[in-house]
Parts: C-alpha cells; structure tokens; sequence
DNA sequence: GAAGACCTGCTA
DNA sequence: TAGCAGGTCTTC
C-alpha cells in the first residue's frame, strides 16, 4: 500500500508527534518474522535504551536513526502503518520515553524491521529518491535512453528512482499520456520531460492529500491519527478500469504490466 | 520477462 | 469461494 507520499505523510506526522529525542523504553513484537535475522531479545537489547536521534525517509524506507550509530530501517510493504492508537493487526508496539506509544499494524505482515550499524548496506541498493534532487533531469534522461525496458516496470524498480509503486506509476504515466509497456529508448525527449514532471506533480500531490486510500477496509492506507488520505475518486487512473477517462471520457482500461494490474486510457495512452 | 512465495482481508 | 491487492524477493 505505502508509496511514496504515504510514507512522508506517516514520517512527518511521527516527528510531529515528538518521536525524536524520546528514548526507547520497551518494544513489543508480536510477529517475529518481521525482524529477521535478529530473534525478539537480541532486537530488544539492540534498540532499548537508545534514544531516536533522526526520523527520515528514502524511497519506501523509514530510517530511525539510533543513538550509538545504530539504525532502525522500516519497510510497510503492502499494509504496514503506524497509528497512535492499538488496534486488531498491531505486530509491534514501542514505548517511548514521555510515555509516548506507537502502535505498528501490518494485516499482511509482510513488512520489515531492519535493525542495522550499517544503512548503506540497503539504501546504496536504492537509486535516488524520487522527490530529492539526485532524481535530476539529466540522470533520468540518460537513463531512459540508455534501458531498453519497458517503462512502467522500469518506474517500479527501486534502484532505478526510490519511492514509485504502482498507483504513482499508473497516475504518471496516464497524466504524461504514455502507454506503460513503451520501451524506454523509444520514448522521445518531449514525452521524456512530460514524464518526468509527472512523476514529481504526482507525488507532490500525494503528499498534499497525506497519500491516497483506495477501499474501505481495515487493510486500507491510513495515516498516523487514523485518517484517510485522498479518496479513491480523486485518483484519475489507478483502478478506474471500466470508466470513463477524466480527458477524454473513453472507456479505461486494466491491462496487466510485467504481472502488475494497470489501468490505462487506450485513446490517451496508445502504444 | 514470468511465476511463485510471503500473508490476510476484501470484493465480486 | 475465487481472485485480487498499495511490495519485494527468489528462481527459473
């Protein structure tokens, strides 16, 4: 569930909340798995007592940056989140110092606890972050004419730019008016800025809404105090098979991209 | 590239 | 009840 914006959205509003500085008491973990390789005493050895020096984000991931150069990397995969609040699908809880609570819920628990001395050995996997000034124009252009991959997978890979999943990859690619199996070194220099300038607008207004929630259920994206970012009908491509597009009120169509569902305009989006 | 794995909840 | 889901990883 968690794309770019959802995460800047939940990173800022724990800094909000004062998670740095505090200490951290005590941790629950209710899904074990999550922290591999590190069994539920050693991770709570690891991060106890240690104060929360740094929150920040790079693509997907949230950093908690330890005191005594130790790290707490956070992926949400498909359902993680963290509320203020407990809650049925809480896999951890943490206690921190003011007696400060989060609660982390995760229905899918697929997410991952990381801890580490060494973030690089993660993050030097991720290319730059999609909203961060390495994202450059120059970088992306030489990029797209050197792969000769199709284009929405290519937007998918984390080393490619950090922080697009599959709704910011549909909402891109149908604002920029390219079909997403185009192959990279055929999309023309025009095309290639309409894109770029896409991926940021769209991002930015994800963030503006505190990210998107698509459904009604408990597994749907909620941001920290438990609230819904932008509704579903505010999304223009994402999951609007069937309907009509917002430009040229065509039908929509869901094609599947590299085993990726994918809503496409036809007429918008031709190949 | 494709397909399966990891998991559970929701929708058709 | 089958099929699908905002992500990534592994193995063809």
């Amino acid at each position: 569930m968690p794309e770019l914006p959802e995460v800047e959205t939940i990173v800022r509003q724990l800094k909000k909340r004062g998670v740095e500085n505090r200490q951290i008491l005590a941790v629950r973990i209710d899904w074990p798995k999550m922290i591999a390789p590190y069994s539920y005493s050693s991770f709570s050895k690891k991060i106890c007592n240690e104060k929360i020096v740094k929150l920040s984000r790079n693509g997907k991931w949230i950093i908690f940056e330890l005191s005594n150069n130790k790290f707490l990397l956070i992926h949400l995969r498909m359902s993680g989140s963290f509320s203020k609040k407990p809650s049925k699908y809480d896999r951890a809880e943490i206690l921190l110092s003011g007696g400060v609570k989060l609660y982390y819920k995760d229905s899918r628990k697929f997410g991952k606890w990381i801890f580490t001395y060494n973030p690089s050995s993660i993050l030097n996997k991720l290319g730059p972050d999609a909203l961060s000034k390495d994202f450059s124009w120059k970088y992306f252009h030489e990029l797209m004419n050197k792969k000769n991959r199709m284009i929405k997978p290519f937007l998918l890979d984390q080393s490619f730019v950090a922080g697009i999943g599959n709704i910011y990859a549909d909402e891109a690619l149908w604002l920029a008016k390219i079909h997403p199996k185009k192959i990279t070194n055929t999309i023309n220099e025009y095309d290639q800025k309409k894109l770029y300038s896409s991926i940021h607008e769209v991002l930015r207004i994800g963030i503006i809404n505190r990210g998107t929630s698509l459904g009604k259920g408990k597994s749907n994206y909620k941001d920290l105090n438990g609230k819904s970012g932008r509704p579903k009908d505010m999304v223009k491509a994402y999951g609007r098979g069937g309907k009509n597009c917002e430009r040229c009120s065509n039908k929509m169509e869901k094609i599947y991209v590299a085993q990726r569902g994918t809503t496409i305009c036809p007429i918008c989006q031709s190949f």
